[in-house]
DNA sequence: GCTTGACCTCAAGTTAAGTTGAGCTTGTAG
DNA sequence: CTACAAGCTCAACTTAACTTGAGGTCAAGC
């Protein structure tokens, strides 16, 4: 077979539509690998594509990049990620996403309900249940998740 | 009628739920406002607890503080606002959150018919589709938005 | 062979939403 | 009247996810 092309960050920058900063950033993260040429430049193999790809995507959907990493130590090191292994990925992040949606309705409906009333006190509104809030990760500044 | 009794920082911060630190930043932002006792001391109106279940609600819903500053604007400086002024705000906010529902929605389907095909490229894959992204606000760091 | 654009590294800056701490003042209970 | 908890201000730190900049290297065209 013709050897596939490797692709250079700047390549990559371009067919991916993220910033080379942010590819240098990801690859710092252990989201995606390369390996130098003799001068100490960055080569990629055609499969990064899809990588950064799902990483955005998955950000989209209020993944964390330590989540997308967790995620991603499921895929198989040696060789290129089959199709299978995407799919099994994106299994378990449809159900985070189902969850989010309900946690999202539940909020929209109460929020009709509960905003102009008298019941805004922290243990009896719905709205303000501590039960199943939507999660929070980090501990310093908070990041609003999900999207 | 009864003098209505003035709330502390620390008893705002007790029925809110919400850190003392928290409440100065809010009001920092213009989000919450007190007036000062003749030594200093902040002393907050009843009402101040309904804005600040909302300020929580709302950012669980994946506004940010800027937002829900701008929200506030549309209540009324003089006097504590009506349920009919609320009623407004939220229904603005339960707009919003529809349409974020429904590209989370968007994303899930998506999510499952495109991650394991070939489909990744920028252009052609609706989860790649610039057209109709979820919104992101701020230059600097990337927020991720809704919950 | 040199110029120019693409790369490289590493440090520091940015935003959001707060938290933490130092140093100082208030207010209330005994 | 004196502790001591609760307040106050202001500056600096935190996290995530990058970006920006400085200072230096690589490679391809003319």
């Amino acid at each position: 077979m013709a050897p596939v092309r490797e692709l250079t960050v700047g390549q990559v920058a371009m067919r991916s539509g993220v910033a080379v900063s942010a590819l240098h950033f990801y690859e710092a993260r252990g989201l995606i690998r390369s390996h130098r040429t003799s001068g100490n430049q960055r080569r990629y193999s055609r499969d990064v594509l899809r990588r950064v790809a799902i990483i955005r995507v998955a950000q989209e959907v209020g993944i964390s990049l330590a989540g997308i990493a967790r995620a991603f130590q499921s895929l198989p090191e040696e060789r290129t990620p089959t199709r299978e292994d995407w799919n099994l990925l994106s299994a378990a992040w449809r159900d985070e996403l189902d969850h989010k949606i309900a946690q999202m309705k539940k909020l929209r409906d109460g929020l009709t309900d509960c905003i102009g009333c008298g019941c805004m006190s922290i243990d009896k509104c719905p709205l303000r249940n501590k039960e199943d809030r939507l999660a929070r990760e980090g501990t310093g500044a908070r990041r609003l998740v999900v999207s």
